[in-house]
DNA sequence: TCGAGATAGTTCAATCATGAACAGATTAGT
DNA sequence: ACTAATCTGTTCATGATTGAACTATCTCGA
């Protein structure tokens, strides 16, 4: 008996995802490199794109969206701050929580840092026609709200 | 003259990347959560799948595949020898390389892995049709195609 | 055969993310 | 008004990942 057949290498799925993982960490490895000479790592920018999506966003939303742990944005912040590309400002309602703004210089270096993002992105996504770009980002959101739904 | 609209927030292809970034980390969070009681992090399940793959896989092999450097492999492969799923044998025509295999207890723990695995991903991968599961599929492997070529 | 260059794996220091424990601030129920 | 529970952000120890330097081995061409 061969028990290879219980696993899960011809399950569409399955496959398919593992594809995804492959393409994703190639991309930011690629996105990784691109990003060096402007001295911002991807964590970095995450941080910027989301504070200049949502000026004012406290530390603990900037976690929230980027699902990782607060203290990881408390040792990112600081890194923006020392480059001048982030300020922070103590809520007067609530003094537990900062607010998080980008400086001219930050909103500067995030246009330089997605022109090489988007450059990537844009290359790497015409590699599908628009609709199924779309159906793909689709998908996406369905699955995020998926594992939302179950915490 | 606001220059968000040099932004590329309504760029559907950066839009959609994004999407597919947060729903990866989304499901990677789920499966470390379900991986931990099997005592296997991701890192070691990717090694052990690609082992098991591909019996007799060199460390330089599986570094390459999982694109990861080979100092990651060799801090991993440790881990698996002392839970005594993986087996360390020395190539006799090239002494500089090491083959890897699962041991049957390495094979048992896989088969387990991969059922909590492929239960999550069948979930998140129901949110879609087969057709979109397939076509999401072929665009993943058609970006890592498009990468790997521009080294 | 010999030596230069390439390759596999290891070691190590530096960087990064994580979660638990903590301090201060706020909220809610009584 | 007061206490308990909750929430924000920080600190710290831990584990993961990386790239550079190093050793040992192999390959190829003169």
């Amino acid at each position: 008996m061969n028990n290879k057949q219980s696993l899960p290498w011809d399950n569409p799925r399955f496959r398919n995802w593992i594809a995804l993982l492959r393409a994703e960490k190639a991309v930011a490895r690629e996105l990784t490199r691109a990003l060096a000479p402007l001295d911002l790592k991807l964590g970095q920018l995450d941080v910027m794109m989301n504070v200049y999506r949502h000026p004012g966003m406290s530390q603990q939303d900037v976690a929230n969206r980027l699902l990782v742990g607060r203290s990881n944005i408390t040792m990112l912040v600081p890194q923006l701050e020392k480059q001048g590309l982030i300020r922070r400002e103590g809520d007067t309602k609530d003094k537990r929580v900062i607010r998080l703004f980008l400086t001219e210089a930050g909103e500067a270096r995030l246009r330089d840092a997605l022109k090489v993002y988007t450059g990537i992105v844009d290359k790497v996504m015409a590699q599908s026609t628009p609709e199924q770009c779309d159906a793909m980002g689709e998908q996406m959101r369905r699955i995020e709200e998926a594992l939302k739904s179950d915490d």
